[in-house]
DNA sequence: GTTTGCAACAAACGACTGTTTGACGGCCCC
DNA sequence: GGGGCCGTCAAACAGTCGTTTGTTGCAAAC
């Protein structure tokens, strides 16, 4: 297939140099978030990913029980953090009379930009992206079950804020509003960052460019 | 990993019904379709897909070569004849002087969503979400080399009627409506067809609702 | 000093992968 | 009527997959 044919070409078996810091568990979901991210869920082997972490293959599953429970803890791990600091950005704003659609969208967005400062947390963003786009249906209860809070929060927010919309219509607004960010911040579009521009400024430009999109995307008459 | 591990829940070996009208090769095509969308491209196996079409196994190294190359056949079956359909469109429109943002979104989104009027050409739609979101090197220069031009004919029009804007401001824009059209018909989001909609009047709504939002996120001061 | 339990290890398990092979029948053309 | 191509087929190929096994070293608990 057309990702296959790559990933064998750069080298099936070229895998990140091993990474001896932490613990076992550690080192494992470090390079497991950098290998999904690369190859996906099913491209990287426990083999390579093991391998990558310098540890034994039979550590996998015998910290987290099988491949399926370790893409949980990496999802866990990173998603916990990200949405406590959305939540906490939220709840400074939320219900005053000055906030604008601005300020909740800064809380929604500036998380995720910050996460994805560092290299690590960047392919995390990836990871999403992918795991969005894989579509399935277990994903999507996981998402729901643990996160639906944050989504359903942010919705009321913005429901106050926009009141002239109906339910149906500020729906589909927030759906592709999402549907934007995600493609933003997975990288996969044509706007990279050039060479003279400092990482801080790249993503201050990117969160400026999506703030002022989304601003126009959900409150246009 | 989440994906699989429902798959195997569902049964791994539960494949849609042997089709058995038209050749082996349209037969392979329009399985590799439906499974491609539903497993990925790694997760559907040349087993499944056979079976699924009612043809031998080796059938599909016979007739196209490789797995790479079928899925490679997949993509240029309908892109040709989405984009085909997306350039006449903006033919009729490029250029002249009462042409709008709204006509050339039209002629951007409504080729995209009658295909996925079908159900095969639905389940397309989702492979190229998938595909975007593997964020494969390879996908990329496929989809750039056979396809860029499209994307050129349209950047430019829209460069065109938005002269305000900075060549990167608006490929910022475009960037994220991309985004925000791939989640959309990929249909990962939030909302879904009712049932006491018809598939007619759910497509029109939804190309309303991409239009509209469209031409407020591309255009906005 | 012995026992208990945790962590790491090499090795093997069976299942599944994409691909190749060689045989077999049906068709057209010389 | 015999040779050559074409599409199909079962069978086998070599390799990778996730997972399990039995063993080892080592530290804390008794």
């Amino acid at each position: 297939m057309l990702k296959r044919s790559f990933e064998p070409a750069r080298g099936r078996w070229m895998v990140p140099p091993v990474n001896s810091s932490g613990s076992t568990k550690e080192r494992i979901l470090g390079a497991a978030e950098v290998l999904f991210a690369q190859r996906g869920f099913d491209g990287a082997s426990l083999r390579q990913l093991t391998t990558a972490a310098g540890v034994n293959l039979a550590a996998v599953n015998y910290h987290f029980g099988s491949k399926d429970k370790l893409v949980e803890e990496v999802f866990r791990r990173r998603l916990d953090a990200l949405n406590e600091r959305r939540l906490a950005a939220l709840a400074r704003i939320a219900g005053a009379p000055e906030t604008t659609l601005d300020d909740v969208l800064e809380a929604f967005i500036r998380p995720a930009l910050d996460l994805s400062h560092d290299d690590s947390g960047a392919l995390f963003m990836r990871v999403l992206a992918r795991a969005f786009a894989e579509h399935d249906d277990t994903l999507r209860q996981f998402l729901s079950t643990n996160y639906g809070h944050v989504m359903r929060q942010f919705t009321a927010e913005f429901a106050r804020l926009l009141p002239q919309l109906s339910k149906e219509e500020l729906y589909w607004r927030i759906d592709l509003v999402t549907g934007a960010l995600t493609h933003a911040m997975s990288g996969f579009g044509m706007i990279q960052r050039k060479s003279d521009v400092s990482e801080h400024t790249h993503r201050e430009q990117t969160a400026q460019h999506l703030i002022r999109f989304a601003v126009a995307g959900l409150g246009h008459p």
